[in-house]
DNA sequence: ATAAATTTTTAGTCTTGTCTAAAAATTTAT
DNA sequence: ATAAATTTTTAGACAAGACTAAAAATTTAT
């Protein structure tokens, strides 16, 4: 059906077109993908022929509902498989990614449903991301920023923005962890940079690490 | 390290060897993976540079021990999905082969020894063929063919030949498996056919079905 | 031992997905 | 509103891996 290359742009499409809302432009895409926009543009054609997106020249392109069913699929596939990998096979939250790019291109559909009944239906991966169904169903889950609440604020730690091994790491190393409660004890509006209590100790966080944790309030 | 095309010749070509034991012939290998003698020795040559292999002009190749590791290693990933799949995903022995054939080339030494380890360091696969371990050494099954027994000779069924589909599916339907002991009660000298006691019942095969079932003694 | 048949290799082409360099279109700035 | 800057597209090239057709080497047969 599509190729491991077309697949990686789907899914890059939509991961843009879920934060922008927008038409995804080529350069969007091509830095995403750490490729040249000129090869965006190619593979872009491609997949307008395959009617997965709608393509006009300097236009950016959006999905079209193939496209995101194709799209929604991968992503269905690399969420389970990150679940297993952490469940299962003892890998920590900042380990799975690049296997899990590997995994999800994977084709058997067989094998994924088995592998979701595998592991109990779930509904959220390691990161806290929703793992759409079947039928590429995704259960929203409304969340904010932490860098977005007011002093005195709080909220259940249940997602990060940021995926990045190194990222993830740096919560471990300071015990932040999906599942608990963090409260807003000041923010300094100069820096952006916000001190919060957490396992009932205060702790001082900067700007970029608050921009990329999600609580449920 | 290896591409998707270069880790199927190196299977391919160790599979010929160890039922050869001579030289692997350009048309033997082109067979075996559904391509043309050509394309075959283009990438002869790209294995030979890269040490995998000896090449030596219209001679057929061998491997060297760094080819025999990295098929190994291929071999290894491919019979502990095949675990997987048969053993935690409902999947059944004429099922995995397709499948398995995309997982083996998942590159992540972590996953491979904890699935190992998930599975319970299994010896064989759902087919009876041996699992290498973690340092490529094969547990080595000495095993017949059901058609080299004589009459009244006996054994306990280890392994398929054949593990397409269509074979599979015609020895659950006759409902021959894994661990059955076989007796032989009569040859057919004049198209070798034999009938068997197993399950406590006669029946009676074709040479090509006891050419392909394997007995221990 | 030479001719015929077979196998293997070479030479050139094709597809996929990428790249660079340059042209074209669009956006931003004055 | 036109010039400058930026973005996008086109054109042409390249690498991997496969193919076809033809040449070369080897094996088999007489």
């Amino acid at each position: 059906m599509f190729s491991l290359s077309e697949e990686n742009y789907l899914k890059s499409i939509f991961h843009l077109q879920t934060i922008s809302g927008k038409g995804i432009s080529t350069s969007a895409i091509a830095k995403k993908l750490d490729t040249k926009p000129s090869s965006v543009t190619d593979m872009i054609k491609k997949l307008a022929d395959k009617q997965v997106l709608v393509y006009k020249k300097y236009q950016g392109v959006t999905l079209t509902n193939l496209g995101m069913k194709a799209a929604t699929s991968i992503i269905r596939k690399h969420r389970l498989w990150e679940v297993f990998l952490v469940e299962k096979l003892n890998f920590s939250w900042d380990e799975v990614h690049d296997v899990a790019e590997q995994l999800e291109h994977i084709k058997s559909p067989k094998l994924i449903n088995e592998l979701d009944e595998f592991l109990g239906f779930p509904k959220k991966d390691p990161h806290g991301d929703p793992i759409p169904d079947k039928d590429g169903n995704f259960q929203k889950i409304e969340k904010r920023l932490l860098s977005t609440l007011e002093e005195n604020q709080y909220g259940i730690c249940v997602g990060v923005n940021d995926s990045s091994s190194e990222f993830l790491k740096y919560l471990d190393k300071h015990q932040i962890s999906l599942g608990q409660q963090i409260k807003v004890i000041s923010k300094e509006s100069f820096d952006g940079s916000l001190t919060i209590l957490i396992n009932k100790k205060e702790m001082t966080i900067s700007h970029k690490i608050s921009n990329n944790i999600y609580l449920q309030s």
